[in-house]
DNA sequence: GTCTATATAGCGATAGAC
DNA sequence: GTCTATCGCTATATAGAC
C-alpha cells in the first residue's frame, strides 16, 4: 500500500518490508506447525512467495530467521494483561474470571505450539526460553500476585507468601490437561463442562486454602 | 551368557538377542538426548557397535525403532509404586515424603527427556503418549487416590472429589520448576533448600485446603 | 546373519544472470 | 534486489560379498 518511504533506510529497499513480513508469517505457520528440523527454509520461501535467496537475504542462516518468528510470536501470543481488569463481582468470580482467561490462554493451539517449539528448540536456545518465559509466564504470574496483594490487604485473603501462592494458582488452573496436551495426549478431554468443573474446583481449592477465617 | 535358547524361534539366531539389546540401549540414550530428527541410524549403529544393516534387519525403520525405544524406556522409568510404602509417621511427612520422591522422579533427566520426546515424536505418535500417560502419570495419580481415600477414612482428610484433589496434587508439586525445566530455561533454579521450601509449601497449602476441621 | 559400499533424495547455503 | 540453477553435505534405506 504504502509506496516507499522516501529514502528511510540504507542504500534502497524498494517493497524490503512486506516481502520480510511475508517471510516472517510464513516461516511462524510453518515452525509452529511443524518443528524446526520439521520445516525447510525452501517450504518458508514457497509460501512466502519469495525465492530462497530473497529469505537469506533478509535473514542470515535458519537459525536466526528461527528465533526471529518465535519472537514475534511470542509478544504476539501475550495478553495485555487482560486478567486483571474484573470488577465488582465476589471474588470467587472474579478468580473464576481470570481462571477461565488464563486456561484458555495457555490451552490455546499457538500456546501449546509455542510451548513445543520451545521445548526442542533450535540446538541450544536456553536464552530464548529464557526470556520467553521471563516476558510470558513470570509476567502474568508477577501481575496476578498484585491482585493477590490487594485482596490481602482488603481482608479477603490470607496469605503469606503472595509470589508462592500466585505460582500455586496457576499450576492448579493449568492442571494436568495442559500437560496432557503438550504431549499431544489423545484423551485430552475439552467438554466445556469438564473444563468449568475443572476451574471452579481449583478456584474453590485455593480459596479454601488461603481463606481468611482460619487461625494456622 | 545363555548359549542359545536351543531352536526356539525362526530359521536360527544366534547372538541375535543381544545385538537387539545393545541396538535397543543405543537408541534409548541417543533419542533421549539428541531427539527424533537429530539422532541418525549411523550413530546408534555406531554406538551400538554393529552395521547399519543389523539395526534394519531388526527394526523394520527408524520410526518402529524409535517407538520401541521410547516404550522400554517408560517402563523402565516406571517406579514400582515406590510411594505409598510410606508408615508411622505424621500425615505431613508421609505427604512430604511422597512429595520429595514424586519430584526427584518427574524432574530426572530421563523423565525431562522422555516428556520432550512424546511432546515432538516422530509424526503424530498419539497412541504412543497415550499408552505413557495412561501407564505413567495416569497410574500414580491413581495409586495415590488410594492413599488419601485412606486418609479420608480415617479422618485426616476431607476431601469431596478424590481424584481430583489427587490431580491437584501433583501439578502442585511439580509446580513451575518442572515445566521451566521442559523449556529447557536456564534459570531452573535447583537450589536443595528452595526446592525443599516448594515441596513444604505445597503440602501445606494442600492440607489446609482439605483439612478435616472446617464446616464448608 | 553380518559387514562394506552405494543408490536416492532432501536440505542448507551460494554463485551468477537479469 | 530478486530469481534460477547448483554445490556440498547428510541421512535413510538397500545391493552384493563373506
Amino acid at each position: 500500500m504504502n509506496p516507499i518511504p522516501a529514502k528511510a533506510c540504507g542504500p534502497g529497499r524498494p517493497k524490503d518490508l512486506e516481502k520480510r513480513a511475508a517471510i516472517l508469517e510464513a516461516a511462524k505457520d510453518l515452525f509452529l506447525e511443524h518443528g524446526f528440523d520439521g520445516t525447510s527454509m525452501d517450504a518458508i520461501a514457497t509460501r512466502a512467495g519469495v525465492s530462497k535467496l530473497t529469505v537469506y537475504s533478509h535473514f542470515t542462516d535458519k537459525e536466526c530467521l528461527f528465533t526471529e518468528a518465535v519472537r514475534e510470536k511470542c509478544i504476539e501470543q501475550m495478553p495485555t494483561a487482560l486478567f486483571d481488569v474484573d470488577v465488582s463481582g465476589s471474588l470467587r468470580d472474579q478468580l473464576i474470571a481470570i481462571a477461565q482467561a488464563f486456561f484458555s490462554l495457555v490451552t490455546s493451539d499457538a500456546s501449546i505450539s509455542l510451548h513445543r517449539l520451545l521445548t526442542t528448540g533450535a540446538g541450544g536456545s536456553t536464552k530464548l526460553a529464557q526470556k520467553f518465559w521471563e516476558a510470558g509466564p513470570q509476567a502474568l504470574q508477577c501481575a496476578f500476585s498484585g491482585f493477590l496483594e490487594r485482596e490481602v490487604a482488603a481482608g479477603q485473603l490470607q496469605i503469606a507468601d503472595v509470589r508462592r501462592a500466585a505460582e500455586q494458582f496457576f499450576c492448579l488452573i493449568k492442571g494436568d490437561l495442559h500437560a496432557r496436551q503438550l504431549c499431544g495426549c489423545a484423551n485430552a478431554s475439552f467438554d466445556k463442562a469438564e473444563v468449568d468443573a475443572h476451574l471452579a474446583a481449583a478456584v474453590d481449592m485455593f480459596m479454601c486454602a488461603y481463606a481468611p477465617l482460619r487461625q494456622a
